[in-house]
DNA sequence: GCAAATATAATAGTAATACTATCAAATTTG
DNA sequence: CAAATTTGATAGTATTACTATTATATTTGC
């Protein structure tokens, strides 16, 4: 085995690949690979042939494994959704109080991961940079209703559907839960691609974790019941 | 002239145009075709071998007028926050009650125009769909740093400092208003793209309008003061 | 432990794209 | 009306995204 992060079998969409990548030691060199590329170089000038140079591989090996590099960012993207389910199961087992439950959820959604504290989160950690700067490109796109057919987006809608729940508990009155935890998620890489790029749209100069500050508040005061 | 729509000249940051298209008839063709073409299409698809020949004009003629399509998706974004400041100046002016102000920019901002109403607003249509679409593609790049030295995205920060302006008249102590204004335009695009492809992820059934409904209720609600 | 099946590397090649260059014809401007 | 500029027509380059072929490894079944 590659390494101890791909010892677990993914539940990824077997529509995303045409050889299974986490069953060999090529595969697992692609995904390992393919995230420090893309995080380097950026999506646009990422391309299989350089991913081949730097596993020592082949162009044709990767195709034989990924369609498209459109494809592969689509696992990628799914792998993290992957560890963010399992970390959001984790993480809000047994804790009764609903509240203290969404406020977990919250944490895991808006801030980003420590990879020094933690070995085994740096794939996750360059995993999240790559939903941050990456994703919105291959889901706003005019293939999305075909992969959407195909069940590319279950894992992230599964998550969606949980956190919703989780604010359903604490406010059963509320509305828009969907679109308050989409909101969320999407709008924190938006607001953490902004503190580093464009920081005056922001208002990082308050806190550290200025994100998952704005959010937690955020949240909790709009499905709060205001009827007085 | 090619329409009035041409008629106002734009302070659109001269970085993005080799040659002003705004002032000859073929840049303008190519502007209101490219509009057209990139909504058709999508981005990725949309070539400047195609928008050639939808004008009747050649490859080499548009290069003159932009060094990429790259850049002409920035200055249709850009010609966006154009109409858009010009209108939130408009609508918002003469009206005294700073709740009633937020309300007119939100709903601006978070609505999507109505096309038949006015034929003048099918410009306006057609770009906010192409915000929608496309925004993310040519903001989320590693030229970011750069283009932003270059002041390309000043229109868009004035029109979020005006906003949370907006916030700041109606609540003073409110912490984060620019990462509230981002997250609301920002999101709402998110938004109006999930319930057109991905509609369990909205809840698109509950109101027609929801998406402006969702965030009139979240700010106000974020912002209100509930010291008791 | 060996034959059969499979995976990979090496190489070549294609169509499309994102540009650049050249120059004559058309158009605008002074 | 002459000079300057803009455009159209054409050609060409480097890169990319992907396909095809075949010899050589490597794995797997027995």
């Amino acid at each position: 085995m590659y390494s101890i992060f791909h010892q677990i079998k993914l539940p990824i969409n077997e529509k995303l690949f045409l050889k299974d990548p986490s069953t060999t030691t090529v595969g697992q060199k692609m995904l390992d690979e393919s995230i420090l590329l893309i995080n380097e170089l950026g999506f646009e000038k990422f391309t299989f042939k350089k991913l081949a140079v730097t596993i020592s591989s082949t162009e044709a090996t990767i195709y034989r494994y990924f369609e498209s590099k459109h494809k592969l960012l689509l696992y990628l993207i799914n792998w993290y959704w992957c560890c963010i389910s399992t970390r959001l199961l984790f993480e809000t087992t047994n804790i009764i109080d609903p509240k203290i439950k969404l406020q977990k959820a919250i944490h895991l959604l808006t801030s980003i991961p420590n990879p020094k504290k933690e070995n085994l989160l740096m794939n996750e950690f360059l995993l999240k940079k790559i939903v941050i700067n990456e994703a919105s490109k291959v889901i706003q796109t005019k293939e999305v209703d075909n992969e959407n057919k195909d069940g590319v987006f279950t894992l992230y809608k599964n998550v969606v559907f949980t956190v919703a729940n989780m604010i359903n508990e604490v406010s059963p009155d509320y509305r828009f839960p969907n679109m308050l935890v989409t909101s969320m998620i999407e709008g924190s890489s938006q607001q953490h691609f902004f503190a580093e790029h464009l920081p005056r749209l922001t208002n990082a100069e308050v806190e550290k974790d200025f994100v998952e500050v704005f959010y937690q508040e955020l949240i909790f005061k709009t499905i709060q019941n205001d009827t007085i």
